[in-house]
RNA sequence: AGGGGUGUAGUUCAUCGGUAGAAUAAGAGUCUCCAAAACUCCAGAGAGGGGUUCGAUUCCCUUCACCCCUG
């Protein structure tokens, strides 16, 4: 018998939590946050992190677990979440996923397979060293000579996935274009439900950049001035999140302010462009168009109650 | 009201008497260890009307819009 797994996703700013809230009331469900900012304490303004009078007594995972000097993955995701997914089955609740990470998404979802990489050679590092040494088409290149199929697939600029692939042979031997294929059979081993909130696009986009108008209000500034004041720098992975990069570059004297927020507002949008053309080709998915149910959250919610039952997660 | 100036992609700016380039926004997409990251692709324009010319976005006239100065 599989498991029962609830996702709640969507662009940022769709109104997730609040949803998610409803919903766990209703079916007696704790939360799992999928993403990949909200696991940092004293990032509270900017990754619109619940706020614990909203949470109602829900229990939440995978938020404020980490200072923001620590590094987060979905590897580390991965465990995490499995981890609470345990708690929760042991409890007699069921899991609902909540977050905008796709990727992370997945990564539960289908249990792939990240085979972890044993040694600590510094083998990622020194690849990063050649990237900038000899360039982007130098590394693609190599890539070409042990996994031509990689190569082809990705783009010799984009040396991240180019450096992983590489990483991904040099640690198992194998080709990572082959790893891929069969990850990608994979079924799912959990009775999942696959909610995708969505909404009109430029409703959506007002949306946004009145939130970053908010966040502001509520200090946002302050916020990134504590964290810059406690001596983290925009290199570490938590200070790259949307609000941080930005605002950081305002208090190193780099920008304006309108500058930053301006920036902000865009790359927030950007952003959720691109969580909505992930979420596009993922299987399975159930869309649900706010702009149908008028923004009316009762009928949103009868909606996901229908489709619960009709897939037997709840009765 | 008079004088001057400017009108080119949604925006900012090029170029040119001979099929108008870019940046940026918008749109589409890739993604299996930094994913709020990284990367790719694409469409779109010379205000309206007239004239000169083989040919006008470019030169001339005019209307309109906006800006500046004077009253």
């Amino acid at each position: 018998m599989k498991q029962p797994l609830i996702i709640l996703t969507g662009p940022t700013a769709v109104g997730k939590t609040g949803l998610s809230i409803e919903l766990a009331k209703r079916i007696n469900g704790a939360i799992v946050s999928a993403d990949s900012m909200q696991v940092y304490r004293g990032m509270d303004i900017g990754s619109a992190k619940i706020k614990e009078e909203e949470k109602q007594g829900i229990k939440h995972y995978l938020i404020d677990i980490l200072d923001p000097e620590e590094d987060f993955n979905v590897v580390q995701f991965q465990a995490r979440a499995k981890a609470a997914l345990e708690e929760i089955y042991a409890d007699r609740k069921c899991p609902i996923v909540v977050g905008g990470t796709g990727f992370y998404i997945q990564a539960l979802l289908y249990n792939i397979d990240f085979t972890k990489s044993e040694k600590e050679d510094g083998y990622r590092e020194a690849l990063e060293q050649t990237a900038k040494e000899k360039g982007a088409d130098f590394l693609h290149e190599e890539l070409k000579k042990v996994d031509p199929k990689a190569a082809e697939e990705i783009h010799p600029n984009n040396v991240k996935r180019v450096i992983r692939a590489l990483e991904f042979y040099h640690e198992s031997g194998k080709k990572i274009s082959e790893h891929n294929e069969q990850e990608k059979e994979k079924e799912s081993f959990f009775n999942s439900a696959y909610f995708v909130l969505n909404d009109d696009r430029e409703k959506m986009y007002q949306r946004i950049d009145q939130r970053v108008d908010q966040m502001l209000q509520d200090g946002l500034i302050q916020e990134v001035k504590a964290l810059k004041e406690r001596g983290f720098h925009s290199s570490m992975v938590s200070m790259q999140g949307l609000g941080y990069k930005e605002l950081f570059e305002y208090l190193e004297g780099s920008c304006t302010l309108d500058e930053a927020v301006y920036k902000l507002k865009r790359d927030t949008r950007h952003f959720a462009k691109r969580q909505i053309t992930w979420f596009r080709r993922e299987k399975d998915v159930i869309w649900l168009d706010k702009s149908a149910y008028e923004s009316n959250d009762t009928k949103l919610l009868e909606e996901l109650m229908l489709q619960l039952k009709k897939r037997g997660i709840i009765e």
